[in-house]
DNA sequence: CCTATTATGGACCATTTGGTCCTTAATTAA
DNA sequence: TTAATTAAGGACCAAATGGTCCATAATAGG
């Protein structure tokens, strides 16, 4: 019935999220986006409507993609405790690769825009309560095995997991140094036994 | 000899630094700081060299004024543990509150800048190796006083703690839910006993 | 084949960006 | 009082900003 898009719209959404990983949300020009994403600027206002209108539906793409991941391997994991640690293992070693050092993608919309934007807060939100939830899960079947203390309930302990997280995170971002990344990792492990 | 200055460099430092962390950097424009600083562009430009180099002084404020101030609390305490749980009550307490949510200067800096600019990276490291050093001493303290646990060196559980009270913050700004904080925090504490 | 419909390229736009520069104002030592 | 020196106001600038618009290209249904 009329021409057809030449580029896939998840593909174009997938190289926005990372150019705004990459460079933060105004730090990163139209200019940048439209040259990340391949496509003209027309296309991207047709597609999407607004910088700050992509800005949203790639904090949405991430949740549907990078976070479920995350929350599938906890979830999906027969041995729960070390899923757990397998999570913190990653984190550390994508913080201390060589090249860029981009952190998290939400852990970065919280900092930049979540307190000043209801509609990258809200977002953001979601990502995290998922996340939360399938430490919880994790949490809980740590506790069935008789592997993760029962001092502090699963919900508790997922919060403290998540926020645990953001910690490790901002941490490498300041300083990429793997060994005092893995003393934290270490104490953040041990409260769970 | 010649004309004095109108305006106190430490004064406009301190108010540039307010607008830096209310925006972050590429989010405040120089319209945005002259005017917060109440001064002139000339004025600007002839005390400060550039916005960049302005940036980079707010930080060093920080790390001479709100930084000491918190090491201090940490250092000159009569119950170290207690002083530890006071400055994560403090982040609470400051984060839930009503109006403005705007982090810690030093996670803003971290999490926008430091990974791609080395003289924001330098400057935040030291700040923050202040705070760790701090923890460190009062934990040191601490288990001197029975109260702290010895199943991790001081220097392990000052990482710990420092990376912790990033966890806190970054998760207070995505969502100021005081119940989840404290849950956090729970677990933050109890993991030094 | 043609027409209705949609995609694309790129010209265009007002505003804002960080930054320079020159003139004028204020101050103090001589 | 004057000369030397520095501060401040604000005009000015090129480049970049996010965004609009229109002419053209491509496609599918009739």
């Amino acid at each position: 019935m009329a021409r057809p898009r030449e580029f896939d719209t998840d593909d174009v959404l997938e190289k926005a999220m990372q150019a705004f990983w990459s460079g933060g949300y105004a730090a990163t020009s139209l200019a940048d986006l439209i040259q990340a994403m391949g496509i003209s600027k027309s296309s991207f206002y047709e597609t999407f409507g607004s910088k700050h209108e992509l800005f949203l539906a790639t904090i949405e793409h991430y949740g549907e993609t990078a976070a479920e991941r995350t929350a599938g391997l906890l979830e999906n994991s027969t041995w729960a405790k070390g899923a757990i640690a397998a999570v913190f293992e990653f984190v550390i070693d994508k913080a201390t690769a060589e090249g860029e050092r981009r952190g998290c993608f939400i852990n970065n919309c919280a900092v930049e825009s979540a307190s000043h934007d209801g509609a990258v807060a809200s977002r953001v939100i979601g990502c995290l309560d998922r996340l939360e939830t399938a430490f919880e899960n994790a949490v809980s079947r740590g506790q069935e095995a008789g592997d993760i203390t029962r001092d502090h309930d699963p919900k508790t302990l997922a919060r403290f997991l998540t926020s645990s997280l953001h910690g490790v995170i901002v941490t490498a971002k300041a300083n990429p140094d793997k060994e005092k990344l893995n003393d934290v990792v270490r104490v953040v492990l041990a409260a769970l036994d």
